[in-house]
DNA sequence: CAGCCCCCTACCCTTTCGTACAGGATCGCA
DNA sequence: TGCGATCCTGTACGAAAGGGTAGGGGGCTG
């Protein structure tokens, strides 16, 4: 924990360390992290632990053991799709993952599933349908919305480089390929070549359209 | 909390109706709604009606009279900022209203509240702070983070016209001028025009730059 | 009516983007 | 040691974008 902000991680309920399942609730958002843990510890009668940034969620695992079922938003600092679900597994490997979100696209939540996500909860789901959703997951389920499953087909997403990374910073600061050259001191063809496998690994038709991917999948 | 509900428009709570703040929520997230609905209920003593869009709000306007307060949440299906705002105060003049954002830029916030909002609201702030901030702004006050008041200069806005919004949307889907033309059945010309007074209404250096501002102020 | 705004079009030009083909340098790894 | 991946560079050309200037037509309003 950094000085300076409140602590936002805290065991909220334990009635039976023994019984209740364990659920670890991320989610940068206080009120939906809040509410969220609120149900699940009232009304579920589950063990809840937040957190507030991804980070912070990987220090509870090591500290608090391993939970249940680790509650992710998708829109969240330092969360990424592929990478830090990754991560929260490589350090909770028997809990199941599921992701939040409240403004993701479809083809987010279906990825997330083949990420092997135990579920994808939309914000805009009432409180007692979520309620019975982290139930199911709980019980070796998976939920998510039909239209996330049949969602299109969403761009295939090899790994970007890092050199590519920093290529698609720049196109979504809407810079010219000229620019984009100057701050990383390397040829505009270079750049011209970055943006073209760039766009070819997300699906883009153009480097507006690269952009606009990468604003919508958080890549950056 | 009720449970089972299926439409989203209903009064929580009226202990005193003489006296009660009446305070409608709009927001399309759930789990972000029932939540401050629950808390300003509750812990407010507050008559709380809530509605998930922005037309259904202004229709519960009109149907269960002016409110004291209305919580309008940025992203929001037919939510915008300058129209929205001013359609809900049309029908509610004599009441505050305020934003709730959960991922807008600072600039958006600084813009709401020029644009004459009681307060603007992150989602990230903790349950207690935000309502110490609704009772700030029914006092007759108002509330903001100070990161949002001092933002930077952001976007003039000028009024976009029809025409320009429709170029808008084509250029947020990465279509190039001549597939826009196409669309809207005018010369590439014409549309190359709308792009610039367009850039030039928003601030964008370019196209890519207009998509990326209309995506972050949801003008599409 | 004149003035203004919006919409559309035209011709001109420069810059940028997108794509292609053809390499070279470095590094890790089988 | 060769192989592959990554990153960088070069030349070249057509397509697209960006910018300017000029003008016509319709609609609304003082």
């Amino acid at each position: 924990m950094e000085p300076g902000q409140v602590p936002t991680a805290q065991t909220q309920h334990d009635p039976d360390p023994t019984e209740a399942p364990k659920v670890l609730i991320a989610d940068d958002h206080g009120l939906v992290r809040e509410t969220l843990a609120a149900y699940l510890s009232d009304a579920g009668g589950i063990a809840v632990t937040q957190a507030g940034g991804l980070e912070e969620a990987l220090a509870v695992i090591g500290q608090d053991g391993p939970f249940d079922l680790v509650l992710l938003d998708f829109t969240m600092p330092g969360m990424s799709l592929p990478d830090g679900m990754d991560r929260v597994r490589a350090l909770n490997p028997d809990g199941a993952v599921a992701l939040i979100s409240g403004t993701a696209p479809d083809g987010v939540g279906r990825r997330a599933m083949e990420c092997g996500a135990a579920g994808f909860l939309p914000k805009t789901m009432a409180p007692m349908a979520l309620l019975a959703a982290v139930a199911e997951i709980l019980g070796g389920g998976t939920y998510a919305p039909a239209a996330i499953l049949h969602a299109d087909p969403l761009p295939p997403h090899d790994r970007l480089t890092p050199r590519e990374r920093e290529v698609l910073e720049g196109l979504c600061a809407a810079r010219s390929n000229k620019e984009i050259a100057r701050d990383l001191d390397v040829q505009e063809v270079t750049v011209k070549l970055h943006v073209k496998t760039l766009s070819r690994k997300l699906g883009a038709r153009n480097r507006t359209h690269a952009a606009m991917i990468a604003r919508d999948l958080w890549l950056v």
